[in-house]
DNA sequence: TTGAAAGTTGAACCATTATTCAACTTAGAA
DNA sequence: TTCTAAGTTGAATAATGGTTCAACTTTCAA
């Protein structure tokens, strides 16, 4: 689970200069996302995120404000990392159901190794509610904007609305939960082949 | 939203032997829903439980033994109540997705009049996780056997699995969140209806 | 009517933990 | 090498809020 942090994590007049500062909050940083996740946000102390990254107590407000203004920073960034990695993903479609399909399969793999995402963005509601808000409303209207692109060339049928992107994030978040996080019984591609075939054809008998 | 409580709500040797002890626990209750919806769990506080119920601080160790005690019977009863209500909801459907369609606008119904219950329920993933995931197991599960006894009737393929009703379950919550919730543009038979023609033909143009 | 059980009250207690800070150490430019 | 800015340290501070409890009031069965 090595990290990229990138720029928005940062606060204000906080930066490190020098190399050892920069390792300092490279080893907060990756200690909180562990303490966060495993613990959730008020369980987690910043006591244990310190004694996990190494360093004495102080030294986090060396970096951070507050607690609040990391886990802010820690949901957001999440939050793109899940959207860049989807989006590396989708490569080498034929189709648009063959795109979300893809997209799941990827969610899901990224799910299985950052097991962390499901509780610090699901606490979000809680402790950052704009953040949690807006990576959905930013998830579902990129799953729009894709099957409007689907319908456009003639893979996906008409009269899709916002409403149909936020059933496929519903589907997708679920299944991420159940079969990356909870268990691992059935393969990513698996999932990812099943929903697709729902997604496409629907359950109903033909007739 | 007036409100009865269930049985599994009492603690083992608290509860009220009068009618005024029943009344001030009913108060209590009722005062949690909406401290809870309101603030989520660790931003309400007793004080404001026992403020909104119009009782003194230490009536509420009364009847209940904690904080989370108190929070955890609030979570299998909303659990339950969402199940009652949908179950209540589902007749006279001619087959299995018309049925299905009918539990999705009962639920959101639901949502409408009980807000809360998104906060009370979602927070529980972290204070009582137990609870959290026995509530989503067990919706899973009723979907699946309706699912089955709709491929039985002849009204839907055959092949669903479990991870089928994963699927609509996340769908039907991620469509209560956005439509019963955060806002009420559209109505829940708009939503059921299109979320139900997804689910019965898929998306996919037909060629 | 009466007394014991049930219920009420809110101040006090206490544990937890985020945050501060002043003394100390290290880095690295000059 | 030297000196100042940057970084480190952890004990002390402070605020919060869950929980306890002993005094008080109400209920209701006998």
């Amino acid at each position: 689970m090595a990290t990229e942090y990138s720029e928005h994590i940062e606060s204000k007049d906080k930066q490190p200069r020098t190399a050892r500062g920069l390792k300092t909050k490279r080893k907060l940083l990756d200690a909180a996302a562990l303490e966060f996740g495993e613990k959730g946000f008020h369980e987690a102390s910043i006591t244990g995120i310190t004694q996990r990254a190494g360093t004495a107590l102080g030294s986090f407000y060396t970096y951070f404000d507050s607690k609040d203004e990391l886990f802010s920073a820690l949901v957001k960034d999440m939050s793109a990392r899940v959207k860049t990695h989807a989006a590396g993903a989708m490569t080498e479609w034929q189709d648009a159901l063959e795109r979300e399909k893809q997209a799941l399969e990827a969610f899901m793999t990224f799910a299985r190794e950052h097991k962390e995402i499901y509780r610090i963005i699901d606490e979000a509601e809680f402790v950052d509610p704009a953040s949690y808000r807006s990576h959905y409303e930013e998830t579902a209207a990129r799953i729009y904007e894709r099957l409007q692109e689907g319908s456009s060339a003639g893979d996906l049928r008409g009269g899709l609305e916002e409403a149909h992107a936020w059933a496929i994030m519903g589907m997708n978040v679920f299944l991420g939960l159940r079969y990356g996080i909870w268990s691992e019984e059935k393969s990513p591609s698996e999932i990812a082949e099943l929903a697709n075939s729902l997604l496409a054809k629907g359950i109903a008998k033909k007739r």
